[in-house]
DNA sequence: GCGAGTTAGTTAGCTGTGCTAACAAATTTG
DNA sequence: CAAATTTGTTAGCACAGCTAACTAACTCGC
């Protein structure tokens, strides 16, 4: 029952907390931004793929939900990815609104085969820490994941 | 010795990370643009705001790496502090190239009276942690700080 | 079954962040 | 002192996020 609030020698304060991972956000994924670019493929546009390629056929809406992004910059990024030939648009049989995104051969190659080359930059220092680091920063995913998660 | 790339049971391997934090780090932020937003300062802005204000007066090229951008990128970040007037442009004595920036009393009193407010909602689901999940996030954001530095 | 309301997506237009290329001004150096 | 370097700015591009306003399609109540 000391777990929560108590704010003892050697605790982590939310604010504390809040602040430091605020700024790491940021500056990793500005790291991670000229990765991408060299990729061929930005953050955003990735992770959408991600979710079509791994999700199934799914709704522009379901993918804006997932995504955490309104409707019309998923329309976006779903048009930049059919530009490219990695994803198919299809039309829903029963409900003529509905937008259904599906992966082309292209998008699933890439995403797969070119996971490698991708974050091959962030993995080598990654490869670098001792298991133990590593265990740290999966486990901090996990609850970063779920702190995200609850924000709403 | 068994600590590097050995890739046994209960490993962390460093692509499977490397995924998860791209990841992680898309959607954080996607999240936090929107708080930063109704604080009225936006995530790059204020992450530079801090540097001005904890790093004393600062040359702008100093300002850039340290934020790892570009100097135009910067000029631009800076000029829109000062027309909020948080920041000030000062010239350098001795090299009139350099432009030293300086927080003002409005650009302080943001940053550190308002940080509460700024980081309220990301505070939330932190406090409703563990004080062992805290300290795994504590960690992490060293580790991953040193990760983000190796990247170069 | 038809008109009102709702839902799914798109278009238009804004703000903001990052970049490179090209430049001006100041300083340093040969 | 001329050439090279350094510091910062301007111009212009790509991209991602948003809201407002719209179209098309569906659902529901009468």
């Amino acid at each position: 029952m000391a777990s929560n609030r108590a704010r003892g020698r050697g605790e982590q304060p939310a604010e504390e907390l809040a602040d430091r991972w605020h700024s790491l956000a940021i500056h990793l994924l500005r790291r991670l931004r000229r990765e991408d670019v060299k990729a061929g493929l930005t953050g955003p546009r990735l992770s959408a793929l991600s979710v079509i390629v791994f999700g199934g056929p799914i709704t522009l809406g379901d993918l804006a939900t997932a995504e955490q992004v309104r409707p019309p910059t998923m329309t976006r990024l779903v048009r930049a990815l059919e530009e490219e030939g990695l994803v198919r648009r299809e039309n829903d049989s029963t409900d003529g609104r509905v937008v259904r995104v599906r992966a082309t051969a292209k998008g699933e190659s890439l995403l797969t085969a070119g996971r490698t080359r991708r974050v091959r930059k962030l993995m080598q220092p990654l490869a670098a820490l001792t298991d133990a680091e590593r265990k740290t920063l999966h486990d901090a995913a996990a609850i970063l994941a779920r702190v995200i998660g609850r924000l709403s």
